[in-house]
DNA sequence: GAGTGTTTAAAATATAGTTTAAAACAATAT
DNA sequence: ATATTGTTTTAAACTATATTTTAAACACTC
């Protein structure tokens, strides 16, 4: 850890680690001033107010997860290897971070109005290419016709639903951490068979 | 007598309402007694807290949610014929109430503590005798050989999670909620074929 | 040492959950 | 019909904590 760091980025990391882990709302700006090692006003100083700091959080936490993701399905891979690589970067990102998901999850129910929050998420889903290149490969026959929408759908859920319960599945099945990756782990080549078996005729 | 009920349950089911649609943290019990028209002081007489009013809530959903669902997965259908019950009855329950999933998930993140908690949502998930029947004929060989916690992840994503990010979609996709359902009713087939396509050798 | 940005301490607001004490009510026994 | 009792409701107070604002202290640079 960089001993130096300046306040605004110990106040940011703090509050970030916090906000993952507690949420949003159970967590105090007191909470956040203590585990930076910070007077209580500073937060203040240099993020307006608690949401302010949440939205910088937020808007970061986006661009840093998404960025990779999208350069995937935009890319010229066919359909078959896309959904390898998406499925496999997806899962590593998470597994680096368990509980972007639950954080996310949170985000979507508690700031439903804001609008742009919305957007920032929904970003993470198909981009136009990615559903046409479906739409086009069904036509083509090389896969069977299938509709884009329900197909993203399907895979974001396989890939990231069992992030949202991973207590319940731990709890469940007696995992330690390690096992749970384990089991996510074996899940790559799962999700990837599964998604793409139903592609083909058969 | 009967007025008494009726302001408990006017409580209760206020609370229940907020608690799902702001989440439990951003709901004050001044919202709760103004929503149900009622004084502050009542919320307390009648449960001893807010902590305990949400508890009684949690409890009730659960129930309310599972009893269904767990019938037909103790029952004696054969596994394609439970599949698609489980998926029809439980994309039915969900639809009836979208909130349900959400609010699920932020209680798993709000209260990991809290055991108890987690071994009720637990309990949505398979029962013994699923698993086995799983695993039994995969030996028999009437479906391909299947790991019954992937199955069982699988199966679960696929039906809730769209709830869980409803507002994106709904607002990727230009839905009403309206759309939403017809959306999610297509689910149904859809996911019940990929589940079991899944299960056959081709 | 004046001026700048940064940090601290403390006061002022605001809101949360909970508790109290007494009033209103309903049912029943006198 | 009235007094007694237990239940339900009310308004206000209490305690604790969260957030925001203010002003002063510090430290560095020019």
């Amino acid at each position: 850890m960089a001993k130096n760091k300046n306040t605004e980025q110990k106040i940011f990391d703090a509050a970030t680690e916090l906000f993952m882990e507690k949420g949003v709302d159970r967590t105090s700006v007191r909470d956040i001033a203590s585990k930076a090692g910070i007077n209580l006003a500073l937060m203040n100083y240099y993020f307006r107010s608690k949401e302010n700091l949440f939205d910088a959080i937020f808007t970061n936490l986006v661009k840093e997860n998404t960025r990779e993701l999208l350069k995937i399905l935009d890319s010229d891979m066919d359909l078959e290897e896309k959904v390898q690589n998406y499925v496999n970067a997806y899962i590593d990102i998470l597994t680096s971070n368990p509980l972007l998901v639950p954080f996310f999850m949170a985000i979507i129910h508690r700031s439903q109005d804001k609008i742009t929050k919305m957007k920032m998420i929904s970003n993470l889903y198909g981009t136009e290419k990615f559903s046409q290149q479906i739409v086009d490969e069904g036509k083509k026959g090389t896969i069977r016709r299938t509709d884009p929408s329900h197909f993203f759908v399907d895979m974001i859920s396989l890939i990231t639903f069992p992030f949202a319960i991973r207590p319940l599945i731990m709890d469940r099945n007696e995992m330690s951490a390690e096992d749970f990756n384990l089991f996510i782990h074996e899940r790559k080549e799962h999700v990837t068979n599964l998604l793409l078996k139903n592609m083909k005729d058969c």
